[in-house]
DNA sequence: TAGGTATTTAGTTATTTACTTAAAAATTAA
DNA sequence: TTAATTTTTAAGTAAATAACTAAATACCTA
């Protein structure tokens, strides 16, 4: 599951999608204008990231759009917190 | 910067072996002891960790320390609040 | 229905990664 | 110095990853 989202997280490609998806909800084909790089290879990067649950998708007729699941950041907030400092905020 | 912090913590023995220093600083081999793995293999990611700064060695002697270097998982944090919330805490 | 747009899936390839064993380097102690 | 111990480096290999093109799927509109 923390395999999943680390996983997702280290390619940097997939770190500046939800980068982008910070600033607001975006479709597919709105993502893949800001690489250059084949539309076929950013749904992959998707398909990671919404199986590490990072992001959401809902099909709009025929759009998809993307958007974040800002609860797996809080899972990373909580991880990396442990190592951090014994608890307290 | 941040590439290397999440490639080093994308694979579960690294993670594990943080998740061991955090209990207390540990040499080469004591680490590897907790692994059905090689010296070498061990080496090579303690390798990438110390590369990531996630953790610090220090030779004393033959033997060599590792412990972790905790302003990383600040690091990580701040990156994760960006998404999670606007700021606060 | 037919054609157009948006997105994903399938198949292929080059690169990277994680492991192995063997050898080297550095330290300790007989 | 020689031998033993700890750790890293080097070289090789199998598997995973990230990219591509081509084809399939799904939806919309004329």
């Amino acid at each position: 599951m923390m395999n999943d989202v680390f996983k997702a997280l280290s390619d940097p490609t997939r770190r500046k999608i939800l980068d982008l998806l910070k600033e607001k909800d975006l479709t597919a084909g709105e993502i893949s204008e800001h690489f250059n790089m084949s539309k076929p290879s950013i749904s992959q990067h998707l398909k990671v990231l919404k199986g590490a649950q990072l992001v959401v998708d809902e099909k709009k007729g025929q759009y998809v759009f993307y958007s974040l699941n800002t609860t797996v950041f809080q899972d990373i907030i909580n991880w990396a917190f442990e190592f951090y400092g014994k608890g307290g905020c």
